[in-house]
DNA sequence: TCATGACACATGAAATTTCATAAGCTAACC
DNA sequence: GGTTAGCTTATGAAATTTCATGTGTCATGA
């Protein structure tokens, strides 16, 4: 049960005042903060490469696919909106990074696929996001990487059961 | 150590093609995933009130302060800059949430305090957010509630930044 | 074939966020 | 005592995001 973990200060006091503030033991705030501050490291990275966050986003979630992803499927993939996803993708295409191309089957949909400038972008950056998700991981020796990756997983699928869809 | 995690399908699937992107098993992503998708399912009770996501997170953070909080140190609970979080706090001063007071001994602080409006939408919300929470962990049995929020606090904490803790 | 509804992406105006910097204070030093 | 540097908040222009909606395509069925 026990883990050794950090034991500094349970919180790091932006309030002087109250013990304990009630976001310090709310579980979504210290899931956005954990997310935010580790997420904040590897952006010093794209940073210093002059790569915008929602464009490693977009490039990170298209390497490996040959075929290419669609527009709202990359919105959902960058917790983004679809419009700004759009936006996104004017900008990156001008920059020549991805390039849209007619889907084969649905002459709706729009395929998302990176340009060999894409690609080179991209090589860099996941060697050094590896590296930084392993420095990160042996910080944190005694949990088990791929058990905390299935209780994300498992946090991240649908809340679902409960109230579905109304009764129209 | 085996917990019975929800077994869907590993992936959510926004790829067809390649059976495995890399962002799908990033620790990064999967944390970013897991906040946003959590949070989400509490940001649908924020729209029933009317209540903007920002605007939440402000009076949840002072919650609790009977100094009242700084605008950087809101800021900085909030995840977001400086001047965002003076431009927010403009409008929620605007429709009487919370309001401007200057600080005893510095005064180059303002210190922020919630209106009687501010408090009495605030309470509601944290009974939703306790029951939110509540379920959410409900949801996941055999994870020890108090051992995950340690994790997460210390993944919260300051990273490198030169070297740890050197005695001022 | 023609409705009808749903889907996928784009667009435009409005709201928000960011970046760089300004203005007002405080503290430290010479 | 008067710089000088640093800290806290505010401001304005530019960039981005969002909301609502438009356009074109697909799918179903009468």
């Amino acid at each position: 049960m026990d883990i050794a973990l950090n034991n500094e200060a349970p919180h790091t006091s932006v309030v002087p005042s109250g013990e304990g503030r009630f976001v310090d033991d709310y579980l979504l705030y210290l899931m956005a903060r954990a997310s935010h501050a580790i997420s904040a490291e590897f952006h010093a990275t794209l940073r210093r490469a002059g790569i915008q966050v929602p464009v490693w986003r977009v490039l990170a979630s298209l390497s490996g696919s040959t075929t290419g992803e669609t527009v709202t499927g990359l919105a959902e993939a960058c917790l983004l909106q679809q419009p700004t996803m759009t936006k996104l993708l004017d900008r990156m295409v001008r920059d020549g990074l991805v390039k849209r191309m007619p889907d084969a089957r649905d002459r709706r949909v729009v395929r998302i696929a990176m340009t060999p400038r894409g690609e080179a972008t991209v090589r860099d950056l996941l060697v050094s996001a590896k590296a930084h998700e392993a420095e990160l991981l042996s910080r944190f020796p005694d949990i088990g990487a791929n058990r905390l990756k299935e209780l994300l997983r498992s946090m991240a699928a649908r809340p679902a059961r409960g109230r579905r869809r109304e009764a129209a």
